[in-house]
DNA sequence: CAGAAATCGGTTGCGCACAACTTAATCGTG
DNA sequence: CACGATTAAGTTGTGCGCAACCGATTTCTG
């Protein structure tokens, strides 16, 4: 049994208010750019690998079609990406950067030294977060047969 | 200078993940009391500290009017609190519970078990992931003359 | 091959979050 | 006391986030 009843839930409010205040710490500097937090999480899966369904970009920001399209929808508007059906399987849509979307990469640049000047964790600390953290947002291994991935 | 030059990126994107995921968590067991996670926390610090005016609630959650207004005025309409203007100062509106809303202390009782087994984590690293953000959450200790609250 | 089931992306509706603004009340200073 | 500054709460507008649903396409199965 737990020891503290209330501590999942100061956690909880934690990682609640966390998260806020590190999409404001983005804001700033994303602002300018005319980019929201989850707007610059999808530029940078496209910078990183490249054109991707929105199936797959839903996979990798954990993020479903209700949330995605619109978001998509408004990246297109401002030139930044475009959007066409594949031509093998006609359900999905193959998302891709424009040459505006590229050159965006370099001019937004290294938002790294901005961020972490503002929190007061150390590089040790900030690496055991980061661990504690994947691994909550890892669900609690149902072993399947074969399935290690 | 810090290594890894994606460290924080990808720091900042788990913690917005584990946010999303833990709200998903919750959802499931507040739904059957009409609740979202940002009510239930508005019930819980009415449940823990009694009436509060939406200033103080608002310094709680770090959430402002924009966003409890509404909230409240959703929660005053299912009958768990009531809103009223402060006596001495016309401006302020303090927010108290109803009987009702008393009740439901009760009746959603302790969502702790159900959360935890969800959870991949041992209870060190949660005490762990709690101290690490809290920590995050503080900003930059910047030294004023007597301050330290 | 035909029909059922699954998959993909989109839309709708609702509830946050937050910036920007408004109104009303209080406070501070001359 | 007067009046400008400050503060509290509310409103408006925009963009998520997600459940629920829809239409189109593909895949599975008999």
């Amino acid at each position: 049994m737990r020891e503290s009843a209330a501590l999942d839930e100061m956690i909880c409010f934690q990682l609640y208010a966390a998260s806020r205040a590190m999409t404001s710490l983005y804001r700033p500097l994303l602002d300018p750019h005319g980019l929201t937090y989850p707007q610059y999480l999808v530029l940078r899966v496209l910078w990183h690998d490249g054109p991707i369904t929105v199936r797959d970009l839903g996979r990798t920001l954990r993020l479903d079609s209700g949330t995605l399209s619109p978001l998509l929808k408004r990246l297109e508007a401002q030139g930044h990406l475009t959007r066409a059906r594949g031509a093998d399987d006609e359900r999905t849509v193959l998302v891709s950067l424009t040459e505006t979307g590229q050159r965006l990469r370099d001019e937004i640049g290294d938002l790294t030294q901005a961020l972490l000047c503002s929190v007061n964790l150390t590089d040790d600390e900030l690496i055991q977060l980061r661990s504690l953290l994947v691994r909550a947002n890892r669900p609690p291994a149902i072993p399947t047969k074969g399935d290690p991935a």
